[in-house]
DNA sequence: CCTAGTATGTTATTACATAACACTACCTAC
DNA sequence: GTAGGTAGTGTTATGTAATAACATACTAGG
């Protein structure tokens, strides 16, 4: 998970952005989380120990770090979730386990152009493309 | 709009389930709207002339429509909109105008069994899936 | 009648997200 | 150096989305 962070350092400095520290402290608690967290789990988290973080710095944080790609907002249960491509910036489908609750991140490529293709015969032009899912991962399907 | 009235009527008779007043007038407006609509403006709209109309009586409306069918929520901005398939139960994926802000229902058979097969190479099982995008409608495109 | 099932009404609360403004750090032009 | 711009944070307050919990009403079957 500590690869994720120094992704980030890299990242930052190329593009000429600060990896401040709330922006940091956020991706951390991200990094370390199982499973995709609540923005306000994700608050009262950052709060503990040092100063009170309030929601406007999180939201911010988690704005920049999607921007980049290292953090995935999952718009069925608003929940967010640190990337495991770490910079990619492919499409991709995350599907979340309704027993562990984990995410599951799964390039699609493929599915783009026949998406982009339904969308023209209709004569709509895709800019941004939203694939969720939910299921039953690998652990748990082998547990039950 | 008519249609989608007299398809949920049918819809409930069938399945024994009740077209209630609230659900009756929650359908309707959604029916009238150009644009997907927010649960809240929605609530308002509800409580215009006759009595006030509070958050969990729609929000109810809602959830039994959804599950009909009838109405889809729309995952990226939490907005509520017809069906113009009226009582399809085929996969469908909704594509939001970022200029009008109206949807574009659009089926994508093709689609699916691509991304249950992506899924099920990490071993996860899908059981619901989501397909959302942003873009620009025929509409739009034409008046630029 | 009585009661189980289904749906609504009402109050209150919880959860999610942003507006607006003050302040700081840093960089660059003059 | 210092004035002005840019980017980022801190803080207060508020706006917006959704549900919990419980009371009440309607309806069909025994
Ligand atoms: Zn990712
Ligand atoms: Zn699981
Ligand atoms: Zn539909
Ligand atoms: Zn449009």
């Amino acid at each position: 998970m500590h690869d994720l962070i120094r992704q980030a350092e890299a990242l930052c400095q190329r593009s000429g952005m600060a990896f401040t520290a709330p922006r940091r402290r956020v991706l951390e608690i991200l990094a370390a989380s199982e499973t995709p967290m609540k923005a306000y789990d994700l608050i009262s988290k950052a709060g503990e120990g040092g100063q009170a973080t309030k929601p406007p710095t999180v939201y911010r944080a988690l704005d920049f770090l999607c921007q980049l790609g290292l953090v995935h907002r999952i718009e069925q249960d608003a929940t967010f979730v640190a990337c495991n491509h770490a910079g990619h910036s492919h499409p991709m489908a995350l599907f979340v386990c309704n027993t562990c609750l984990k995410a599951t991140e799964v390039a699609y490529d493929e599915v783009v152009p026949i998406l982009e293709k339904a969308a023209e015969v209709q004569g709509f032009h895709l800019t941004r493309l939203v694939v969720e899912g939910r299921g039953q991962c690998r652990d748990c399907a082998l547990a039950a």
